[in-house]
RNA sequence: GGCGGCGUAGCUCAGUUGGUCAGAGCACACGGCUCAUAAUCGUGUUGUCGCGGGUUCGAGUCCCGCCGCCGCUACCA
């Protein structure tokens, strides 16, 4: 029995959650329950990054403070989470108490082993965003938000000195080729990296929304170094000796293409400087991407302009194909690692052919057909069933696909045996037959199917995994089993009742 | 500009180190079945593998050039 620590990024509370945050956050709830399934002791955290000058300003212009703005906005995220089944063991808040001594605990590490240094950062400002912009970002020099001109700044600023880490931190991912993946991504840090590194600014004397500087009053940690921290807040860094330890380095962080930077140089860097291993694997995935209208018409209110994914919000397609659907096309239209295109009309194609016509049809004539010739008792699996070199080959290569962080041939894997049940109900016609012992054995053995499937399915669809093993006779949940053990052919027990009830999925017409 | 990636059937995409690699799913056509959510099962069609050269006995698979799209290029969560 392993342990496995697995955490989504921290989101933005000045941003309302939608269908890239869902992505992201049920792949790593889809691997934690995958993890617990396997038996190993699971870790998942997600939460939420508040601190900064855009919470800040945002709190600012609805009358309230930077922590009620937070308090405020956390709660959509809460509920997104909520809604979908979303089986984190803690949720970070980084304007948490906890947070803050966890930060200063790091940072000060840092601090005393000499890798910070005070110096004076000099940029280019704009008064109205409050920020400092380079100058290939001004737009005929001037600032390409407010078209007003910049001014010559300089703030004291305390230094995180990344430079020094280079040679290290290539000589580490030399020896952890694991440490990024795809490899594709850790090529792209390993560029990075040997371009040459710049030390950083990592605190700020122009906000006071942030962690103080424990050895410098005037200032804050930028939000950056603040939020990357959350990964060991969340285990008690600082706190807990026993209990950090206990998760770190073993961690898994699930990551966007798009903050690569930050967990594949700084992050690991830091975590250097402070004298702790760097985290062991980083999962970086891609984006999804929408390019068709009727995503707008159907899904977005008022909408004239092509849709963008931060306009969907997970809850309008969880109330539109329900959680279990929206999680399981979420986990399997898209490889975890590339881009890929979201579209409405793929959402309901995919809906109808995996969730609908096989799953879910799977269940109901094999459901009919047991009340009809079995008195609707079902019978025991045959244990010479050709079912179960298929359940075998989809068990391995679904075993296989998870611990790989392949969610999308996971279930392609799983969705093989429901294909192949479905094709042995065919070969057999059991409804064609008197009732008798062979009738049973192939009931028995499409009984049996469903029963792995729903075991395989559980960490992408809990509610309809636990719902199909309710369905077929089965006590307790899915849950509570142990993969591989439990997914061995001829485990369903026969002799129990089964019902029909209503469509699993019932078929969209639209 | 530099670095990197992509361009394969109508659609979404697989294709290790070059030799059944021309594939899968969806869609489509025909046939079977009627237990099932007009579901399912079987068979089949579709492609100059972006363009042009080259290396090779043989190249989506390697090399060169070109076209198109995209990402990164440091303080942007």
């Amino acid at each position: 029995m392993g342990r496995f620590y697995v955490t989504t990024p921290i989101y933005y509370v000045n941003d309302a959650p939608h269908v890239g945050h869902a992505y992201a956050t049920v792949n790593a709830d889809a691997m934690a329950r995958w993890h617990r399934l396997a038996g190993d002791e699971v870790f998942f955290l997600t939460g939420t990054d508040e601190h900064g000058a855009k919470v800040a300003e945002a709190a600012e212009e609805h009358g309230v403070t930077p922590q009620e703005w937070a308090d405020r906005v956390v709660r959509r995220f809460q509920d997104a989470w909520t809604v979908l089944d979303i089986s984190n063991d803690d949720f970070i808040r980084t304007s948490e108490p906890r947070h803050r001594v966890t930060v200063q605990e790091l940072l000060g590490r840092i601090h005393d082993n000499g890798y910070i240094r005070l110096d004076t950062y000099r940029g280019l400002y704009c008064v109205s965003c409050e920020d400092y912009y380079t100058e290939d970002q001004l737009v005929d020099g001037k600032c390409p938000v407010h078209g007003r001109p910049v001014v010559e700044m300089e703030e004291d600023n305390y230094f995180f000195e990344l430079s020094k880490f280079e040679d290290r931190l290539l000589a580490w991912y030399d020896e952890h080729p694991e440490a990024v993946q795809p490899v594709t991504k850790r090529n792209e840090a390993l560029a990075f990296i040997k371009g040459g590194l710049k030390d950083i600014s990592i605190t700020r004397t122009s906000l006071s929304w942030g962690v103080p500087v424990p050895w410098d009053a005037g200032h804050v940690f930028y939000v950056w170094y603040d939020a990357l921290v959350n990964y060991l807040t969340g285990i008690g860094y600082g706190v807990d000796e026993a209990r950090w330890t206990g998760w770190w380095p073993h961690v898994h962080h699930l990551i966007g293409k798009e903050i690569l930077r930050f967990h594949c140089v700084w992050w690991p860097a830091m975590c250097m400087a402070a004298g702790i291993d760097p985290p062991k694997e980083v999962h970086v995935h891609g984006w999804l991407l929408v390019g068709g209208q009727k995503l707008s018409k159907t899904l977005v209110r008022d909408a004239d302009g092509p849709v963008r994914l931060t306009e969907i919000a997970p809850q309008a397609l969880t109330e539109d194909f329900g959680v279990d659907a929206t999680r399981y096309h979420l986990l399997r239209d898209v490889p975890l690692g590339s881009d890929g295109e979201f579209t409405y009309e793929g959402m309901v194609t995919r809906y109808n052919a995996d969730l609908a016509n096989n799953l879910g049809n799977l269940l109901a004539r094999v459901a009919t057909v047991v009340g009809s010739k079995c008195g609707g008792t079902g019978p025991a699996p045959d244990p010479g069933s050709p079912l179960r070199a298929a359940a075998e080959e989809a068990v391995a290569g679904a075993v296989a696909a998870w611990e790989r962080w392949a969610p999308h041939e996971a279930l392609a894997h799983t969705w093989s045996l429901i294909g192949a049940a479905n094709a042995e109900l065919e070969a057999n016609e059991p409804w064609k037959k008197d009732p008798g012992p062979e009738v049973d054995r192939v009931l028995g053995s499409a009984l049996e199917a469903l029963r792995i499937v729903a075991l395989l399915v559980t960490p992408a669809m809990p509610r309809t995994a636990t719902e199909i093993w309710r369905r077929i006779g089965l006590d307790g949940s899915p849950e509570e089993r142990r993969v591989p053990a439990d997914v061995a052919w001829g485990g369903y027990p026969g002799g129990v009742p089964v019902e029909k009830g209503a469509p699993l999925f019932p078929r969209r017409k639209d």
